[in-house]
DNA sequence: TTTATATTTGAACAGTTGTTCAAGTGTTTG
DNA sequence: CAAACACTTGAACAACTGTTCAAATATAAA
């Protein structure tokens, strides 16, 4: 009757020193929420499409409506979240507004993401 | 009239050269959505929670629902997903199902987003 | 075989996400 | 000034996501 705040798994099968251990050894859960959060916003193929695209060269909103055949409110949105987890910046030129990647980590984080990728065989279709 | 398939933005905005410079540079199609896939599935609090701890350890389904104060099924649901993208690998033992990091590179690349978000003076909250 | 336990799976549901559309900035040009 | 243009923003909506719950497997023990 003791353990019952955990709905399953007895205490025998769960190993309370090895969980114990474990948590002690985690970031915080601040920094756990912004690396997700991070991740989350590489998580969708437009955006990834435009950091790819920005790792090669500086490019304006209406650069990457045309480049990916997408409106430019779409683009500019997804810019906004890019903008928001510090993935781009910008340079405002008269009425134009230029994008680039904001540091050389996120394309040392996509290099290892694709080093993942490859040596996978094949990758489960839905 | 010409350029009327994509909507806005004068050819004379658009670098129509640069465009086409960039796009031949991208990754295939098939390996945008492979890693903006994968990136997905780290972008999730608890996906990213449970990776750390096996980061750490090898632990059973039990542990990590102990761990996160989750059901055992919330955590075998997200188990699942991980699996799909090669991101954990299993080993079973009677009832008991081990799992543990299916390679190496996922804590190079978990790290390396920690070196991002920890430049980040503060991320933006909504 | 029956019971218990560790895990998986499918359905359902609320909450979230990405795009479109329309309206709003801000800057340049006539 | 007004018109044109590059971009941003807010609302709306369909599509997707993560959790819960109930039921199904699978293995071990009685």
């Amino acid at each position: 009757m003791k353990n019952n705040q955990i709905k399953l798994c007895s205490e025998t099968v769960v190993d309370l020193h090895k969980v114990r251990e474990v948590r002690q050894h985690l970031p915080s859960l601040d920094e756990i929420s912004s690396l997700a959060e991070t991740f989350k916003i590489l998580g969708d193929p437009t955006r990834l499409k435009i950091v790819l695209a920005l790792a090669k060269e500086e490019l304006c909103v209406c650069d990457l409506a045309t480049l990916f055949e997408l409106s430019v409110s779409a683009i500019s949105h997804q810019l906004r979240l890019l903008r928001g987890m510090k993935l781009v910046k910008y340079r405002k030129a008269g009425k134009m507004v230029y994008y680039s990647l904001d540091d050389e980590h996120i394309e040392d984080i996509i290099r290892l993401a694709q080093t993942h990728v490859r040596e996978i065989p094949q990758i489960k279709k839905r």
